[in-house]
DNA sequence: GGATTTCTTGTAAACGGTTACATACTAGGC
DNA sequence: GCCTAGTATGTAACCGTTTACAAGAAATCC
């Protein structure tokens, strides 16, 4: 016939010689169709090279496989690593990932959350459980399921897949003062905006409570997340007249900055100083002298996140609350205090 | 009026007392309605709480204001930084980014990207220029603009934006001989399915023809993309009877392999081997000896990746091959032979 | 002031799929 | 052999926008 589409899945129909509606449900859902057609049908998409359009089929089906996910920066290897095991995933079950970053900005947040909403994705993987007030009504408002990747917050009445980070930091904190250690700082992300780091400095500071020690106040520096700001941060503490025999780190890109600062500065680790990371990233192995952290399953807790959504679409029951396990893997950065000063 | 829909772009022309075709176009092309309708229209779509639907806007307008782009791995720092630029550009104006990974796999990769057409990218950033057959046609037969990123082939009818890797490898490679080097090892990347890597390793080979030096073939090890693998590969490159006083590597991370294995074994860079990278990551300057090696734009390489994408998609004159500039940076890594041996 | 142009807004037909519903056919049951 | 239930396929409405075209109003020209 001559008017018949010349692309498309009408193409595709004419070239087999069914309707558009055979040739949707042998690709969508090819039991409903009898083997021969079905056949026909392939033979048809082969011949006619048919790709078909996702947003138009979004657009009838109200459903996109597609998910987003809002990080605080991508150049960041936890992040990095954490994206590639859930693109990873989805990508096996079928589904596409839109990424998208905030800088640790709530505003920013929420406009990008706005942006996939408007893109059409059926879940959102986000970061932390620190989100701007209307972030949550607006998921809610367009029924878009979302989880908290990174944490564990089981009072909370959202979906979460992590490790409980105020549990993990004091882990870290015990360990030094079990060494030992009574001259104890902390290097921290900056809280603002970041529960995780919040979470973490919580933790450390239960564990020194715990144990009667008192920390100056000067032993608490927050820093970004770069390298230079923490060898900096380093630099100022080991520049104190009295300072800390070891340091508890908010993660490890800012241990490695405190570990090259205190080498660079004639001290020597862990003789002078005892240094916990947290995160293990590939790096802390490799250093020399290795880096004693917390060892957290980045990739596992992005997939699980992957995974809740997934299945929570597919209408699959689903636990909620998801704790994944952190181990302290203790290396050669810390040791007992008694080595030097005491 | 009962019948008006409850929400989309006809909830807001309800609200509004105007028709769907004045709401659209008060959200597309302001100008072309006047200001005291455009100003109630932008009332009744903050009544409504409007988000647009991205597939129905894309289905009608054949725009997706989505670009795809495809890489090997994202869990590799310097893919991370280019993405991170490239997205951040493309958010600026107002593009999502679909990012999809191939593993350095071309099937893969065709499979990507007949995905990403799927769901209507407007153009698409693929990395290098080593793709496979079908790939081109595709993208020609759905009429997807693309751009290889990484490389610069101005030979070539495609458009690129990169670093002439040949050139760069062969100053990497020039640095060591005119510091005296004879003795000189190289530690690439994987070349298969990976122009840029090959493209290094003839850069180096040239210089060493230009300089009438030849290099034992043992001396040429190729390694995956990870610190141990690096690590090995320099593991036996010391424990050769025979061995190299200098080591051009493929890459940065090659490179922190090379000089931590070196440490390690007992050896001094640069008394006893010079190294030299590629790529200039962050790493480079802070390790202890600091990296001599080629500085490569990254961020500012992928942003005009997708500056070229935009612009060519807003039917603007680009310029098809954009030569991005290396520059070698020496730091401690690199010395004189004459130091040791001789 | 009437004709012509320009500007503003509305009407309705796509865009490319999915799917509720209708229909034709097949196979059993008795 | 007729009725019923079930299966396989087709018909056409609909998803939420954009946009070509039409129409009405205002401005310009002579």
């Amino acid at each position: 016939m001559e008017r018949s589409a010349k692309q498309g899945i009408r193409a595709v129909a004419a070239e087999a010689g069914v309707s558009t509606a055979s040739v949707s449900r042998a690709l969508n859902n090819p039991d409903s169709v009898s083997a021969p057609l079905r056949a026909r049908i392939a033979r048809a998409v082969e011949t006619v090279g048919y790709i078909p359009h996702a947003p138009a089929r979004e657009l009838s089906s109200r459903r996109s496989r597609t998910l987003g996910a809002i990080v605080p920066t991508i150049d960041n290897t936890m992040f990095a690593r954490g994206i590639a095991s859930l693109q990873k995933y989805l990508s096996s079950v079928g589904y596409m990932l839109f990424l998208t970053t905030s800088g640790y900005d709530l505003d920013a947040e929420l406009e990008q959350a706005r942006n996939l909403v408007s893109r059409g994705v059926d879940g959102l993987v986000l970061r932390g459980d620190c989100h701007h007030d209307g972030l949550r009504k607006m998921l809610a408002d367009y029924s878009v399921p979302f989880i908290n990747v990174g944490i564990y917050r089981p009072d909370r009445p959202y979906p979460c897949v992590g490790t409980d980070n105020e549990a993990a930091a004091h882990r870290a904190a015990l360990h030094v003062i079990e060494l030992g250690h009574r001259r104890i700082g902390i290097v921290s992300a900056l809280q603002r905006n970041n529960d995780r780091a919040s979470a973490r400095v919580a933790g450390f500071r239960r564990a020194m409570a715990e144990h009667g020690i008192k920390m100056p106040p000067q032993w608490h520096v927050e820093v970004p997340y770069t390298l230079d700001d923490a060898r900096e941060a380093a630099r100022y503490l080991l520049g104190l007249k009295d300072r800390p025999t070891a340091v508890v780190c908010g993660n490890d890109v800012i241990a490695y900055g405190v570990l090259l600062e205190a080498e660079r500065s004639g001290f020597s680790v862990p003789d002078d100083l005892s240094v916990v990371g947290f995160d293990d990233l590939d790096w802390s192995r490799h250093l020399r002298p290795s880096l004693t952290t917390i060892h957290v399953p980045t990739g596992d807790t992005w997939q699980r996140a992957g995974e809740y959504l997934v299945r929570h679409l597919a209408g699959e029951q689903t636990i909620m609350h998801h704790e994944v396990d952190y181990s302290l893997i203790v290396r050669e950065s810390t040791a007992s205090p008694t080595r030097s000063s005491k």
